[in-house]
DNA sequence: ATAACAAAACTGGTCAGACCACTTTTGTTA
DNA sequence: TAACAAAAGTGGTCTGACCAGTTTTGTTAT
């Protein structure tokens, strides 16, 4: 209904929520109000609550029971990433740091996929292998997501995400012919769960995109 | 409408916004269908979509513009770090992401040592392998914090501290006979440069940790 | 008094329609 | 051909409605 600043609403009730959980001391696990009660309190729709929920929900940070209401998510605090963000946006000049951690959590993920028999056998392996044919940029970091996913540690998708978002640029090129065929090794490999010729084909892509910049 | 799978709305969409993109070969920066499109191809209703989208704009993948549309993400923005870091201080999902986020950069900074012969014949070890002998529950985290800074990897050091200190808690009993081997078998094979038996030493050693408590 | 059970109240899940504000396209005019 | 205004398209938000679960409440039978 109102919302003085220009930005999105559903960020604003993001932050107010914050806020909310803050002053009113509510500890991970515990309820919070109902999505009506939101509404009104806040003085927005329900749509818009919804919005920031969900969005909260997709981050793991709320947990929702159809019927029963929505919960803080559970497990102590303890700033963690909030002081790893604050690492790295200060920007330690040391970028082979940030890739070499991002690289170590790529290639954490591609061994537990390996190792994982539900894991190897999801659908997205084939669908990205196909995908991987029609030429395009963005296959890049969406197979990566989509390991980091797959591997289920949802902090390290996180923190991921962060290394991404301060290292993740020069990936600008085209996929060659050869990228795709080790691309392709690499899918392969985990879907045959090889660990180890998983993880070789990875530090081959890496290395060849290394020697592309 | 209807959405077989028994799971959330918004994240089926989101699944399904992700094979989208990737058969219609969205790359960044160009713009998605429009979200009344997508209700109807998706057969669902708009505030569902929304929720979704939101979702994926909160975790920076997309970019809205008001009444210009919804566009793929260009790499590069990352308001993600701030609204996930300064909300994250909640907690984040489950012990066992942290616990197993905080041995995987300890699997890796004992690969990388078995790698570099400099590293691998540090004198640490050697005074390690004595310590062992005479310490109880120090060494622990003393060795693993050593191997940590051996890695090189500042960063990562940095992480793992806070995983540390968020999950300081298992490491708490004598160090029996049985683990005392272990973790000499892990020396020595760092040592040695035996890259897969010290992983496996150290695997031992975690899985025994494990039944101790 | 208590246990069991059914009804009511509450809560999240989803949809439909209505406006608003902003952007892009289109069509007309100078 | 350029300039500009109208129309169409698109995201932003609210309201109200209904469904499907869960929790609370109240009544009844023991």
């Amino acid at each position: 209904m109102e919302q003085k600043q220009s930005k999105k609403m559903f960020v604003q009730i993001v932050k107010q929520l914050r806020e909310l959980i803050a002053t009113q001391q509510i500890k991970p696990g515990e309820k919070l109000p109902s999505e009506r009660v939101l509404c009104e309190q806040l003085n927005v729709g329900r749509s818009s609550v919804r919005e920031a929920l969900r969005s909260l929900e997709l981050l793991g940070l709320i947990e929702t029971r159809h019927g029963g209401g929505t919960f803080l998510a559970d497990v102590g605090q303890h700033k963690l990433v909030e002081i790893l963000s604050s690492f790295i946006l200060q920007g330690t000049k040391s970028v082979d740091d940030v890739n070499a951690t991002r690289e170590m959590h790529e290639r954490e993920a591609i061994r537990i996929i390996c190792r994982n028999d539900s894991l190897r056998n999801l659908p997205i392996w084939d669908s990205l292998f196909i995908s991987i044919e029609l030429q395009d940029e963005v296959i890049r970091e969406y197979l990566l997501r989509e390991c980091i996913i797959a591997s289920g540690n949802r902090l390290a998708l996180k923190i991921w995400m962060q290394l991404v978002a301060y290292s993740m640029n020069i990936l600008k090129n085209y996929v060659t012919e050869e990228e795709k065929e080790v691309l392709q090794v690499l899918l392969k490999s985990i879907q045959m769960g090889y660990e180890e010729e998983a993880i070789e084909a990875y530090d081959d892509w890496m290395h060849h995109l290394q020697t592309i910049t």
